[in-house]
DNA sequence: CAAACACATGAGCTACTGCTCAAGTATTCA
DNA sequence: TGAATACTTGAGCAGTAGCTCATGTGTTTG
């Protein structure tokens, strides 16, 4: 079973993207987004409010996320509203929430 | 329900520690690190070896880990084992292993 | 006890991250 | 059509993270 320099199971490639995930969920800004889209369709300006920062922070959080492909998306007239759009990992998401007030 | 200065259903020191615990696996040399003790338990040298950086490298990171009480360490002679110490991180880290893989 | 081995730790350097600020695009409405 | 609204984006800056290198601690062995 030899693959490489190394033997773990899991490879180079896997490694770095599951890092890869994780970051994407390594900041409490991001946290909160996340957080707020679980309850539902929110809009940029309301997520500003409601995490409390800029809405150009706001914007830059979601390009990463965007790009990530966890959340998607949707323009209404001159707001643009977001989704989650990975069930699994806001499965994980909420899995790690219940980890974290459970203690 | 109100609670400061949002309307988050998480506090803000929640969010900090969601992000703190994500934080924690989003780097590939720490995520390897993990993948290996999830095998079992392995000494420092071991796991140096299979991650592929320094001893000295590992050790820092296994300090974080440690200090996040996600691994605990036993002496046995000279050398350090150590394993992973909390079973729903692990479970939480092996789901999203899965999400990788499968796509 | 001294030397060798296994690991831990502190300092410091480079790379990255998340913010602000200024400017740009898209849409509505007077 | 032009101003206002809602969001995006790029540049730049301060704080952080992960590494190396040197040194320190704990343990075994000759």
């Amino acid at each position: 079973m030899y693959n490489g320099e190394n033997m773990t199971l899991l490879d180079e490639k896997q490694a770095n993207q599951l890092a890869e995930l994780f970051s994407a969920l390594s900041d409490p800004s991001r946290v909160r987004i996340i957080a707020t889209l679980l309850e539902g369709e929110t809009n940029v300006g309301a997520l500003a409010k409601i995490v409390g920062i800029s809405e150009s922070a706001i914007s830059h959080q979601l390009r990463t996320l965007r790009q990530m492909r966890l959340v998607r998306a949707r323009r209404q007239g001159r707001e643009v509203y977001y989704v989650l759009d990975d069930a699994h990992v806001a499965d994980i998401f909420q899995r790690s929430l219940d980890h974290i007030k459970h203690k």
